[in-house]
DNA sequence: ATCCATACCTAGATGGTCTAGGTATGTGCG
DNA sequence: CGCACATACCTAGACCATCTAGGTATGGAT
């Protein structure tokens, strides 16, 4: 699909948008919620996820109320933040493309 | 500074804005055209362009007729073709982007 | 019973970009 | 003149995000 570091935004938007989500179903918001555009394979999100925890973006916890367990992650304060940071560069990135090379 | 990806379209737009340069001029054009935001390194730049080349989309040669040998580069039918598809692809990822994550 | 979707995971390949060097020529300045 | 600096080209290798390609296991449907 070839993110090309954007993955951070998309999974850390994809998290605020649901509130909190386990990966598959993150997967699935994102594939969903862009028109099949984001359609981003597991071990890709995956190690996403990984990473966005060890960075404190995120937290996770198993939840086992349902019959297929499953990791749960929520965005920290940390998250929201970068979150915030990455849509503000986003941004700024964009506006220069669109005045330099469109 | 981060490009990931965007490279190609970034190059071959400035290389269609000025017709034609070489490698460090397009370095500069970038620069100046983005106030500053698209400030690469010259160990980008240049294999870039080799790779353009290669595939077909830049084509080159020397210009001697300065004091300084300069390699100029001019846009390729196929590069052109090129510039127009990563221009749409830009739009509609962007668009994307933009729609689920901001 | 079997098959598919769900749900998690990781090792290793891939490949674009950057770091960090190198070479050489012209130009401005004291 | 000598020196610094900008110009101009180049490449090897590091880095690291992403993808490929596997693996395991459970639940639900036929």
């Amino acid at each position: 699909m070839d993110l090309r570091g954007h993955l951070e935004l998309l999974v850390l938007a994809a998290l605020a948008r649901t509130g909190s989500a386990h990966g598959y179903a993150l997967i699935g918001a994102m594939r969903d919620g862009s028109d099949g555009r984001f359609d981003l394979p597991e071990g890709t999100v995956y190690p996403a996820l990984h990473r966005l925890e060890r960075l404190g973006l995120v937290s996770s916890g198993w939840d086992e109320s349902q019959a297929r367990r499953r990791r749960v992650y929520v965005l920290t304060d940390a998250g929201h933040t970068a979150l915030s940071a990455q849509r503000a560069e986003w941004r700024t990135f964009a506006a220069a493309v669109e005045r330099f090379a469109l």
